[in-house]
DNA sequence: CGGAATCCGGTCGGATACTG
DNA sequence: CAGTATCCGACCGGATTCCG
């Protein structure tokens, strides 16, 4: 008994949603509470394939097994778990076709798209500054490795 | 033996990287492969706590303990895992004063930022569109029970 | 004070099997 | 074709303990 951990896998998870109201001032209040709006969508496209659909979309409108072969390494599970999110948040847009075989279509929202546009900006960043990022990463870890050394 | 899972817990991780080199010209394509730089960053932004802790140091210098009890929810191993993360990704610069109680200064460093800056257009957008996601989402759970109820 | 090491539960996501 | 249902390993992050 004790609580079937398979819940987080299927269930809809309601989400209490704690509102957390903004005043409106200080621009920098808005991450010491961890469970703003904010967080939501962070967890989103912090989450390992949101990213990918939500670029796919913003390209062309695609179908369920398009995206599947589009993404390569994605499993259907996920696949639909995915979309189904991003459905729910208002980001995708589901569309099924009654035909035999089924067709469903999906594609970005308007919502959707203003969301891939500001993330780009994160990607410009990336680009910009990964070598820097590199450089200080192989900086730490060479420094952190003789550290080790010396220690033994 | 059999590979002692609490490696990921404190192992240094030193990552193949996986180059990955773009095409400069697509801008569609930066998302497609999923261990890029970008996914790099990508996975510390979106992270539990990396957020909190760059807005904080981006107002001002902070110790240990005071990052700590400004964030409040923050367990101190995470606090140390994170602020690792981000000096070895040049984000943060850690300063230790030798003087007896220790005193450890963390701050941003000028790319750690820029990246604030540029995380901050995420966070208007979220402010901004966080009241249709809220609509959307409730519309999709209000829709998704009825129909749990008719198949019953 | 500022950590490091260990233990451990909960969750994320992959593999597989089955369905309309 | 487009999913749903189950099972399960890997990892993330909290709690606790110990150390310089």
């Amino acid at each position: 008994m004790k609580s079937p951990r398979h819940s987080a896998d299927t269930a809809a998870a309601p989400a209490p949603a704690s509102r957390c109201d903004y005043g409106d001032a200080d621009p920098f209040q808005w991450d010491t509470r961890e469970d703003c709006e904010v967080r939501q969508i962070l967890d989103r496209i912090g989450d390992k394939w949101s990213l990918l659909v939500i670029a796919l979309l913003d390209v062309r409108t695609l179908r369920f097994t398009e995206l599947r072969r589009e993404i390569d390494g994605i499993s259907q599970r996920m696949l639909t778990v995915t979309l189904r999110q991003l459905e729910r948040d208002g980001l995708v847009k589901r569309t099924v076709h009654p035909v035999v075989p089924p067709r469903v279509e999906y594609q970005l929202t308007p919502l959707g798209r203003t969301l891939h546009t500001t993330i780009n900006a994160l990607v410009v960043w990336t680009e910009k500054h990964q070598n820097e990022i590199a450089a200080s990463r192989a900086e730490y870890d060479r420094r952190a490795e003789a550290e080790a050394r010396t220690a033994v």
